[in-house]
DNA sequence: GGTGTTGTTCGATTATTGTCGAACAAGGGT
DNA sequence: ACCCTTGTTCGACAATAATCGAACAACACC
């Protein structure tokens, strides 16, 4: 399995953006600020695991996360350091806002 | 008219971001930061005006942006401070960047 | 080998969004 | 009054994207 996770200077600015204007994926992201490297499964957001799936495709390829297998599970966590280098301010500003106002 | 101005902080993070992720938006966005207020009519980026009034449209129903009356013109205007005050880091972060990369 | 757990992939469906031309509205000239 | 410029709005269409169930793959464990 390849896990397509790319160069974050080659991924476009519009792509990072969209991959974060979303409200599942950005609790996914909330939740990785906050949680650390966490499983799949242990994001229940009300969506199908088929819909999960998804959603963690768009972030891995929009270079935002990382992912890597453990047993039958697989662990996400956030690019936070290269994210903070590239786009500095940029996750602060946007994580530091409640849920969805 | 109606403008649709609406308050920033009623507008959801996610929405800010989607009218961030797009091409023709943010060079819009681009140019407000380095130019200051600019009539709509200044934006050609390739696209028919019925095109970039949506585009506008979406950005002022944002938050991102204030529109006023000229004349027969419309000048439009980034609403920076606010965004400073509510997504400290965010604007810098995005047009911080290339064109597109 | 068989069973259960965890994810991914494959259509299919639906909703959203970008795009355009054409029609319309509001102003400013002359 | 007439025309030109500047934008907006109205369908319509095409492209994207979100969502789901079902089928599949990989692994662990008994």
């Amino acid at each position: 399995m390849e896990l397509h996770e790319p160069d974050l200077t080659a991924v476009p600015v519009t792509s990072v953006l969209a991959a974060l204007a979303d409200d599942v994926r950005l609790q996914i992201v909330r939740t990785l600020a906050e949680g650390g490297e966490s499983a799949c499964g242990s994001f229940d957001f009300g969506v199908s695991k088929a819909t999960r799936s998804h959603h963690l495709r768009v972030l891995r390829e929009a270079g935002l996360t990382r992912t890597r297998a453990a047993g039958t599970s697989r662990l996400v966590r956030l690019r936070r350091d290269e994210l903070d280098r590239l786009y500095p301010g940029l996750l602060d500003a946007v994580l530091g806002t409640r849920t969805s106002a």
